[in-house]
DNA sequence: TATCTGACGATAG
DNA sequence: CCTATCGCCAGAT
């Protein structure tokens, strides 16, 4: 079987996020099945507007650089808190 | 095979 | 909180 590549593995998970969710790039990388290749995800959003690109931030909630406008605005059509050109992150206690 | 690029991430100061 | 660095990854050259 032909492996699929890294792009589809990326779609795959991006495909199944609903309005609302949010990723980050490193957690859309381990999805993928593709640990470590945060960045990598982040270079193939930047071209790719058939997938949901404003549902994916930062590690520390940051927007997209540039266009962070149209980010925090699509982000919040959907009801997701943006403060300070962040996403206002869950507090992940342990 | 070697380099360079970039919507990243963790860490040190 | 910020910047500087370094490590990592997939693609392009």
């Amino acid at each position: 079987m032909e492996p699929r590549s890294f792009e589809d593995e990326v779609r795959r998970v991006l495909e199944r996020l609903v309005p609302g969710m949010v990723m980050t790039y490193g957690e859309v990388a381990l999805e993928a099945g593709r640990p470590g290749a945060a960045r990598a995800v982040g270079n193939f959003l930047a071209r790719c507007d058939e997938l949901p690109w404003w549902r994916v931030v930062t590690a520390t909630g940051r927007l997209v650089p540039g266009n962070e406008r149209e980010h925090a605005s699509r982000l919040r059509a959907e009801g997701v808190r943006v403060a300070n050109g962040r996403v206002v992150m869950n507090l992940r206690l342990r």
